[in-house]
DNA sequence: CGGGATCCTTAAGGATACTG
DNA sequence: CAGTATCCTTAAGGATCCCG
């Protein structure tokens, strides 16, 4: 792995960490949840919105339309009434997809861990 | 993969999303860098701020204690004077780290494709 | 050297009303 | 149905000073 996230660089060098670049991506507290709904299939604005507890139309919108700018969304607009709008991941999101649940599998082995690894830090801070 | 980050849950159980979990652990603007300077061996606090550009002591420190409440850094405290303190990645950041990495490639394969999905959309946007 | 405490700014996100 | 626009709240993060 390339040094150039932790070593000093310009500020138009660091935007350019593409490890940086994809934090951000999935960084925002819905874009997986939508990434993870889209890649199962087609899915509809409202199918969305119910599906995903808690999620705002503000913040729907707008991280449906950050995916779709950076490619891994692909937006679909049927000129019926009432309009129907889907949205599907595109092979590059299914493809980060897959790193994901990487994620997900360690996340899940790792989980007793943190919880027990947390327990024990706070313990030891009130003591 | 489940679909409890994506269906209808209860707040509890919604927190207990493993991805949601990981993806909070890592989204901070700092964490993986702070991440992959520990991963190649130990490192000191001094030695951490001034590898990360642009990090200030207070993000620092937080965002170390973070980590290590999660069982991610180690914290060695050599009480000498001045004092020493050293930050090392555990096993299961070691691992984590594999799976970034894995992030990692795919973001550098497709960097050029997210830089011309952004330009083509603006591009459409604009018109 | 390695922080903690405090204050302040910005950005993320939520609630709600309106519309083609 | 699928949004946009507006206003408001909260949380992330930065700057600075202090201290063992």
């Amino acid at each position: 792995m390339s040094d150039e996230c932790v070593e000093p660089l310009s500020e138009v060098q660091a935007e350019a960490c593409p490890i940086v670049q994809i934090i951000d991506r999935v960084a925002g507290k819905w874009s997986v949840s939508i990434l993870v709904a889209a890649t199962r299939g087609p899915v509809r604005y409202t199918e969305l919105e119910r599906s995903i507890p808690g999620i705002s139309r503000r913040m729907l919108t707008l991280t449906l339309r950050n995916l779709e700018r950076d490619g891994l969304l692909e937006r679909t607009v049927y000129p019926t009434v009432p309009p129907r709008v889907e949205y599907r991941a595109t092979e590059s999101a299914q493809e980060l997809y897959g790193y994901l649940t990487g994620l997900l599998a360690w996340a899940e082995r790792h989980r007793p861990d943190i919880i027990e690894a947390r327990r024990s830090y706070d313990e030891a801070l009130a003591a």
